[in-house]
DNA sequence: TTCTTTTATTGTAATATTACGATTAATAAA
DNA sequence: TTTATTAATCGTAATATTACAATAAAAGAA
């Protein structure tokens, strides 16, 4: 059987799309990475190895992760790959996520 | 050794807020959930699962997912389990997320 | 060409996640 | 008290994730 994986097929769209973004950001050095991203505009690997502290195929594989997400896109330059953050799919994000995110804190007095 | 696991002590409290919550947003279900308590302001378990159509312990593992991450509140009524959104870390939420997500889009100029 | 630099990939060990049947626990109803 | 009703927990199988050593790949420097 299918034991250990998602059921995709019984969400919609929208809901895998939510789900598959945030778990993109779902683990420290991904947060990290982005923070990054943030404050230098771009990086190579080399840079998030020293910054994080975590081995170079670990970050190379949280890229990747981030990448697949949609989240950062990376560009070869020379033996190096510069990374940055996809800026389009941080509004599809936003835009989906911010719903959830925006919501009326005195709503809790109908709460149990 | 121990491999397979986070090495949240090499990053900042903050960050580890951020990805734990995030990551509890990182799955199809409990963003279903989110969402359902978002339209309902409550809701048992077994509402969920007519809704959602995953295996009772199933949901009951999501929701207590969810619960340890601190997004939702559940209360004893009876036989049942009342659930609520906690707004109040929904906003603490906000706050730590709302860097990342409001983002210039404007930016990508100086990009790879 | 040979050596260096940089990153991606492969392989693997340890742990975590997902899903569900079976069972338990706890309250309500008969 | 006996019988539902409802949800949590336990146990477990299958898969996914995390971390890193070792290696490969690819471009630049000597």
């Amino acid at each position: 059987m299918n034991m250990g994986t998602t059921k995709t097929e019984i969400f919609t769209e929208q809901q895998n799309q939510m789900a598959q973004m945030a778990k993109a950001l779902g683990h420290p050095a991904r947060i990290a990475i982005v923070q990054y991203l943030l404050k230098q505009d771009t990086c190579i690997c080399g840079d998030l190895v020293l910054e994080i502290g975590l081995a170079q195929p670990t970050i190379s594989q949280h890229l990747k992760a981030l990448k697949t997400a949609g989240l950062i896109k990376g560009n070869i330059e020379g033996t190096s790959t510069c990374y940055c953050l996809d800026y389009e799919k941080w509004d599809v994000m936003k835009s989906l996520l911010s719903p959830l995110l925006n919501l009326e804190t005195d709503n809790n007095t109908n709460c149990c």
